[in-house]
DNA sequence: CACGCCCTCATACTTTAGTCGAAGGCGCCG
DNA sequence: CGGCGCCTTCGACTAAAGTATGAGGGCGTG
């Protein structure tokens, strides 16, 4: 609360490149003295690192990085952890990715080419609270969209879809019956408006890449 | 034969982008005096130029174009025009990526970011009978490998496959039976060593990215 | 507490996917 | 020419995917 006596920050950096794990934790022990900073390289060990801080006071999150499959990874930890913000870093200056992040739920998305003072400021501004809107993008990219209304369960669920698990193994690596997969799966297909698993499949692996 | 009357050329472009199908087709002009060239901005519109230009002495093909979907577009010409030698210009400067596409026939790999010498360089190389394989690259990337032993019409079904079709839908599309395609899906399976078509179509997706 | 939402699961069913065996065409080679 | 291998085609069969319906329990909220 105080001015002069600023409660120490606690930061997770998710990102598979050594050069870039270490710009911004520089950045953030720069801007934010006293932080304490943890890193992880994918999509796992940034759900350890959750799992053992949930106390974090944002995940500073790159796209491009093992299990992530994605937006995929993204919508996974978001149904998660929701009280955690997220900052989307990825090398992608793309507005429709920024809006797509924003549509599932990241408070901001900054790409690799900005100083580090801009991502220090954007971490800032989301310490606050704020969430920063991209651009208006009035593209009918609705999948993202349609995604969002996905529970929890049902990301993993397709978070697992998306590696090519069949319902089976689905439901041994959830811990539940396959009926319960098959519930999932139906609900799931109905909500991202496609017929059949190997088109959600397809969609949710797109919705990383730019619109072909 | 003589060198003084060269026998005239014709050459097929493929590239979504205006701006570099016009740099293409005038590095060709000037490089092939005289040579007949043809423009194509999808897979669709490729595959019809040939049908109607079979003698196509080179096709100089993007990577990143509506239809391809990676490199499955390309083997499906390849399979559908065994003789026309394939120029792939793509935008990614990657070995990996060099080593698939000759893995899958193409005669050379030029980035976009050669000069225009460079690439009539390499066209005139390929009409010469060349095949000009890229530099060594000794990974286990063992998928594309597997991929060319798929069959012409196995490849046109993996087409499909990738973009969504289930059996019934490829059926149709190619004019056989239901039957006919779920027996090519079986052996496709067999071959590219995947236990599911949701696999299958994920691998096959992901042929044309970076290795995760 | 009643209501809605999520997760869970069972049962029964329809549709799709995938396997197996077999037949015909076609080129190649001894 | 007869055999051989490959491709293509297909029907019958088994496995998996997907749908429909119903039901029970947990959890937050007005």
């Amino acid at each position: 609360m105080s001015e002069t006596t600023p409660e120490p920050r606690s930061f997770l950096i998710a990102d598979d490149h050594p050069m870039v794990r270490d710009a911004l934790r520089a950045a953030l022990s720069q801007a934010f003295p006293g932080a304490a900073i943890c890193a992880a390289a994918s999509l796992g060990e940034a759900q350890a690192g959750l799992e053992g801080q949930p106390e974090t006071d944002a995940l500073l999150l790159d796209l491009d990085m093992p299990g992530m499959e994605g937006l995929t990874g993204l919508a996974l930890l978001r149904s998660d952890w929701p009280t955690v913000p997220i900052i989307v870093v990825s090398a992608a200056r793309d507005a429709r990715m920024a809006r797509r992040t924003y549509d599932l739920g990241a408070s901001a998305y900054v790409d690799k080419s900005a100083s580090l003072e801009e991502i220090a400021a954007t971490v800032r501004a989301v310490l606050d609270g704020e969430v920063i809107a991209p651009p208006a993008v009035e593209d009918g990219d609705t999948f993202a969209q349609r995604a969002t209304q996905l529970t929890p369960q049902q990301w993993r669920v397709l978070a697992l879809m998306v590696q090519g698990d069949q319902n089976k193994q689905i439901a041994y690596k959830l811990g539940v019956g396959e009926a319960t997969v098959k519930a999932h799966v139906t609900v799931i297909l109905r909500k991202l408006g496609v017929r059949s698993r190997t088109q959600a499949v397809i969609e949710a692996r797109s919705l990383s890449l730019p619109t072909v």
